[in-house]
DNA sequence: CTAAATGCAAACCATTTGCAACGGA
DNA sequence: TCCGTTGCAAATGGTTTGCATTTAG
């Protein structure tokens, strides 16, 4: 038995909640799974293996694990929700290319020391956080830097 | 005219939109708000003074906003789009307490020369960044200090 | 005149909920 | 047995789209 499945059982039991196999399934699918699944993703990857149950079982076990410690809901501003390991992971922040979707996961000490100062500033207690800088990859930069087109155009839109 | 209405009309003309009566009471509404508008709160208010202006056309003209400049999109997480002044705004950030709701907005010139170094270090060229800080504010945390029922169990319970 | 804009209703789509049947503890 | 859990179907809710009509340039 993993660690995480140690501390999914033991949130369950103080919770009074009930083991069930699909509990088991949706937990073992995200531990096995990296990255950052969507409700919808974990839902296809489970009924990939067992088509019988139901995607709001998923939605309802993904807010247990998150809960429970094991998973951390992000949100990319798609409007859909994502989940990623958080049992013993640091703490991290991501980039997004909004050219080709991929995520850089990046952690800086000072950024952390930083956001801790401006709350005791505002006398905010910090709970959680989350930092999203969105742009174009190194990849999608060399790729766009070949045809170019509409780069004036584009760089001239770019906001920050 | 304001500012905002002429950088409006000239990113009309430029693009070989239209001017229209919803279009001018549309960002008259949103410039004379401030605060953190989403689109069914503009809706709303523009309904107020002009029943016959559709949802639809709030929706429509607070991208054209954003694609002028003059507005910013922000999600906080709660599954609706937030819009707020962008024009002549210095760029902040936001703490949000998840007690109350207040959204506290600040702006640290170390955190963004940290990002912009973070950036670099990837190769990644940024073109906008969301940091959303959550927590407790001040006053929720004055408020709770008098009923201490829960405090233990809620600290617990924190996670960064 | 003609492409853009509008408003309505219907569609979307991720997520949630009501509810009757099911199943751990 | 008792209450938590499940899966289905239906509901939700913010936002978008299709389309026929209107309107600015």
């Amino acid at each position: 038995m993993t660690e995480e499945q140690e501390v999914f059982r033991e949130h369950i039991q103080q919770q009074g909640l009930k083991r069930t196999a699909q509990r088991d399934l949706i937990l073992d699918v995200f531990l096995r799974t990296e990255g950052h699944l969507s409700g919808e993703d974990l839902y296809r990857l489970v009924h990939d293996e067992d088509p019988s149950v139901g995607q709001t079982t998923v939605y309802r076990t993904l807010r247990l694990l998150t809960d429970a410690g094991l998973a951390r809901e992000v949100r990319f501003g798609d409007g859909r929700a994502h989940y990623e390991h958080n049992y013993k992971h640091e703490h991290h922040d991501h980039m997004i290319c909004s050219e080709c979707g991929k995520i850089i996961e990046f952690y800086s000490p000072e950024l952390e020391a930083i956001q801790d100062a401006m709350a005791a500033k505002y006398k905010f207690q910090l709970t959680e956080h989350l930092l999203r800088m969105i742009g174009i990859c190194s990849d999608c930069r060399r790729k766009r830097a070949g045809s170019e087109k509409k780069v004036a155009q584009v760089a001239n839109s770019a906001r920050r």
